[in-house]
DNA sequence: GCACTAAAAACGAACGATCGTTCTTTTTCA
DNA sequence: TGAAAAAGAACGATCGTTCGTTTTTAGTGC
């Protein structure tokens, strides 16, 4: 008798991982301490470790939550119609998420080269974008509404480098600006994919 | 009386910053500890404190010192003749760095945004790389060798938001392969430089 | 060229601070 | 009221750094 409901639990839980995601995304994995998270969540060490047993789990836990939100909002994403604007759409976006949500993906990626939890969690949404987008260009390629130049698997590197390259600049660069990226990124892209519009070359 | 020369103080300085380097590429600035680096480069605590009086001053000696070293590389580079093919062994040439420094790079680079004295030696970096490309842009355009749809300093935030990419994804991605990578992406950069070739359009 | 010397360089045990974590106690709630 | 949850002082480990000691080194007189 006397245990918390399953929706409290998780409630405090998600609160937890809140703070620590601030943290960790102000100053990184591993210059974060427990204290700085339990002042962030208002909460003691002892109420900490009921709900997360290491720093550790509470990285992954980071990290799965992460991962999780990403692929449910891309996966939202519909790319169904003009498919450079849908990008355009997807760009935007990804470009609109708060400075904490950047540097948390920064890290997370770097943590991923170091920690073996990290990196399945991390190529878990690796593999799931870049299936996603195998199989939208695939589709693409087969109606004949493009006509890329090299082979979908080498189209598929060079798209998810300049996606990767947003991915960094946006979270680095305190001067990024997506507006001004953007539209010339788009062009790069369309370069690689040659959009036929109207049956036309472009 | 006894004091050692500047030559091999500059040789020991030298040394245990190579010793740095390494440990730092390979757990990160603030997971490696003052005993990582003794032990690398086979050095008392001591001894070390002489050459540098804290870790921060390692820290921001790894900066100075890649930043130095990229900037002389980069500056090296010949830009002159066809310019695609130039972009194209500095792309090569680039991506054939050591693990050990692809990572120190993003490291560096997150270190950037945490760190004020970081932030200006990486900030000069940009800066330099930056203005490099902003002079060789303008130049090309002057002399009609390229027609770019975007102004200059558009592309030249789309190019450098490709080349981040790069850096990001060399380090990150252990099945990165340069060769496949690299001529889609020349080929989106050519989509927005548009070079004139023999004075016909492309 | 060789002992001698004084200062610089290197050593490495040890310091205080702080880390992640635990444990005893107190509070909260079905 | 009894067990779960939260609190927060305290633990051992480890961190960056220091400091008393030993070793090495370049200059000196012979």
């Amino acid at each position: 008798m006397a245990k918390l409901s399953p929706e409290t639990l998780r409630e405090r839980s998600d609160h937890i991982l809140d703070a620590a995601g601030r943290c960790f995304a102000r100053a990184g994995f591993h210059r974060t301490t427990m204290q700085d998270i339990c002042r962030e969540a208002e909460v003691s060490p002892g109420a900490l470790y009921i709900y997360f047993n290491s720093k550790e789990a509470l990285i992954a836990g980071i990290c799965e939550r992460d991962r999780a939100e990403f692929a449910s909002r891309f996966a939202a994403m519909p790319l169904g119609g003009d498919f450079m604007e849908a990008l355009a759409d997807l760009g935007r976006h990804f470009l609109e998420e708060p400075l904490d949500r950047r540097l948390l993906c920064i890290e997370v990626g770097i943590e991923a080269t170091r920690n073996p939890k990290v990196g399945e969690i991390q190529k878990s949404v690796d593999d799931f974008i870049r299936t996603s987008f195998r199989e939208l260009f695939t589709k693409l390629k087969d109606e004949g509404r493009i006509a890329p130049v090299f082979d979908i698997e080498t189209v598929l590197d060079a798209f998810l480098t300049i996606a990767d390259g947003l991915l960094w600049r946006r979270a680095v660069d305190e001067n990024f600006k997506a507006d001004v990226v953007l539209p010339p990124l788009l062009h790069a892209v369309a370069a690689l994919l040659r959009p036929i519009t109207d049956g036309a070359k472009s």
